[in-house]
DNA sequence: ACACGGACCTGAAGGC
DNA sequence: TGCCTTCAGGTCCGTG
């Protein structure tokens, strides 16, 4: 499911209910995500109060009053359902919990939060707060895209001398912190770039930001931004994949290029073993 | 050091 | 209908 607008989203859903609210009781149905859930979970999450709940890439970042932060992922297929606490919701509610509800937390703010993934992919684990810019996950984390440390010359300086796709360096976490596969295609397509392009071929031109990077740092914030807006309209529905009518290019395969003018016909190659799509036309 | 294929899981969709 | 294959928006590890 989520690349970064699917996750901050999800961040802005959950912060209500979790910042400021003490875990009441938690309950660690399925341990063996991807990383098995750390030792006494739920004891250590039992009665401390969230801080703030942050974003980093596509990981959620609770800092609790414990001095520990919990940091969750959604994988693939991850998701959170917040049941807010009311009478009848036993009889109205969901009386059972699905095969896949993995984690749950009642929240003092009386909402009950619980996290379902049918292929465990997703993650939670438990850092100090002090040592959590050392966590392997996040230590190499690129710039976040929305903001101001995201730019051409940084985003040239990442590719310089890479030997790989554009495709393959845009999905890399370590030169932008938060695109997936999806928006990767949609954001070469905007900025008119090939996927197949050698990736440093965008970068410097003595000392210099190419042209090229100007326009992917654009395209970058563009489709991130319009995802946002969207999600933010869809307010909860469609939590998966969005919308495919307004896709420009992933999964519409064999249709016309969007770009006006372009006669095109989308393609789908695999690079890495995933899908890419684009236009052989105008995208160079 | 880097880049790629495969592995990790389950479920949905398509072909026959 | 049902079985089989393929594919899925993420990451990590081993290999070359």
């Amino acid at each position: 499911m989520p690349e970064l607008p699917e996750v901050e989203t999800v961040r802005r859903a959950l912060q209500p209910v979790m910042e400021g609210a003490r875990f009441h009781k938690v309950l660690a149905r399925r341990p063996d995500l991807r990383v098995p859930l750390p030792r006494r979970f739920a004891a250590r999450l039992s009665g401390e109060t969230v801080l703030r709940l942050g974003r980093r890439g596509k990981y959620l970042v609770a800092d609790l009053s414990s001095g520990e932060t919990l940091l969750m992922h959604l994988g693939m297929s991850g998701s959170f359902r917040i049941d807010l606490a009311g009478p009848g919701v036993f009889h109205h509610g969901r009386a059972t919990a699905g095969v896949h509800d993995h984690v749950v937390f009642h929240m003092s703010s009386g909402a009950t939060i619980t996290f379902n993934d049918p292929r465990r992919f997703g993650l939670m684990e438990l850092v100090s707060t002090d040592a959590l810019q050392l966590h392997r996950a996040l230590s190499l984390l690129g710039p976040e895209p929305l903001e101001d440390t995201f730019n051409a010359a940084r985003l040239a300086e990442a590719v310089r001398g890479r030997k790989t796709s554009l495709k393959a360096a845009l999905s890399d976490q370590r030169v932008i912190a938060g695109l997936g596969n999806i928006y990767v295609c949609e954001a070469l397509h905007i900025a008119r770039l090939s996927p197949l392009r050698a990736a440093s071929t965008i970068a410097t031109r003595n000392g210099a930001p190419r042209e090229p990077a100007r326009r992917l740092v654009d395209a970058v914030r563009k489709v991130l931004t319009q995802a946002l807006t969207r999600r933010a309209a869809a307010d909860g529905e469609d939590v998966d994949g969005g919308d495919p009518r307004t896709f420009r290019v992933y999964d519409r395969e064999g249709e016309p290029c969007r770009r006006r003018g372009c006669p095109g016909t989308i393609r789908r190659i695999v690079q890495a073993g995933r899908s890419t799509f684009y236009c052989p036309i105008c995208q160079r």
